[in-house]
DNA sequence: AATTATAGTGACCAAACGGTCACTTGTCAA
DNA sequence: TTGACAAGTGACCGTTTGGTCACTATAATT
């Protein structure tokens, strides 16, 4: 198959991107790394530019399907407790899955250097989430479960703090126990102060 | 003057690494910029390491003397406009001084690439602010101006989010008159929340 | 069996890079 | 006046890089 060759390229390239940056990432570690020799990679991307956006491409189609619509919504909570699993379930997530660890890390380190990582990264890091936690908040409230307010402003500042915490992990991979900790502190005072009584 | 042109090769260093990353710097680009030849760059370091070393030395020189003691800590707000006050005066010196932003882009792209980065990442992000407001805080709560609650939490989310919106507009700086009206919001909301009433 | 397309190889190239070196210039002390 | 030293220059070097090309092997089509 070609067509598996080809996203093993970008698999694998990923990984480098992430590590070591676009100009750090080199071809012949890359082809070395697929078991192929340099050239190969020429049969399947024209250019390391190529290889590059064909990356991004599918970054944008990974996001596009399930940050995209209304329809990839995670089940709509029903209480505060469901709230709160829903939450560690994708923070858990979020904070293991290798391949979201490497696209955070290329989003972060190539941000300036490229138009569509820097949309990326703001989708990823900031509106993607919060859009998300802004129409679950909006039906609790309709339903009764959280207080009134406005749903934006408590996606808000629900998921910034949480967000800044994930990046302390992709940081400091050691410190992801206690971020884990610090996010359910965290999430547990939200709660508290946030719960209809 | 020796020295200053030291400094001056540290100055337009930090532009370069902070604009294309360590790997995308390179010493001819320097030089010419500082109207030298490259071979006079190694009169003043003695590699392309040493001077990213010595960047970095500059700029925890800068952290240990601005968040380093208790003694630089900004005046103690008297009340919740002060805090607003002294909160906006904050942002925008971090939204507009321009070795600041350069600071965090280079902190943003090297942070996963070298270990000293990597911890002034995490000060410049998250505990250096966060630990300013903690004391603050503490104080306003035995003033009577702020609710009673724990301060290092409250500061946690007091700047966090502020955090991620000045991340925006690093990264798209079109976007800081928007961030600066989400930044007023959003402190407006936290004073009226937590305000003593 | 002959043809053709695909995947892969290794040698090679030009450009860019960090770094070195012999040399020049200017300044200041003895 | 001379000697020493710091600052700067341009030519040069070895290495690495992205990219090309002629060639081979394999498998499917006719």
């Amino acid at each position: 198959m070609e067509n598996n060759t080809k996203s093993k390229i970008l698999d694998e390239a990923l990984v480098m991107f992430a590590e070591n940056g676009y100009k750090g990432t080199n071809l012949r570690d890359l082809a070395s790394r697929l078991g192929l020799s340099k050239s190969a990679l020429y049969k399947h991307y024209s250019s390391k530019d190529a290889i590059w956006n064909a990356l991004l491409d599918r970054m944008e189609a990974y996001y596009a399907e399930h940050f995209g619509s209304a329809d990839n919504l995670p089940n709509q909570p029903k209480s505060m407790e469901e709230l709160y699993i829903l939450t560690m379930k994708m923070v858990d997530f979020t904070l293991n899955d290798a391949r979201i660890i490497l696209t955070r890390k290329l989003l972060l380190t190539e941000q300036f250097h490229d138009e569509r990582v820097c949309s990326l990264a703001t989708k990823h890091f900031m509106v993607g989430t919060k859009n998300i936690f802004a129409n679950i908040f909006k039906k609790m409230m309709n339903d009764g479960i959280l207080k009134n307010d406005d749903p934006e402003m408590l996606a808000f500042i629900y998921t910034a703090p949480v967000t800044s915490l994930i990046q302390i992990s992709t940081r400091e991979p050691d410190k992801k126990g206690e971020v884990l900790e610090q996010i359910e502190t965290f999430v547990k005072y939200f709660i508290a102060t946030y719960a209809v009584t």
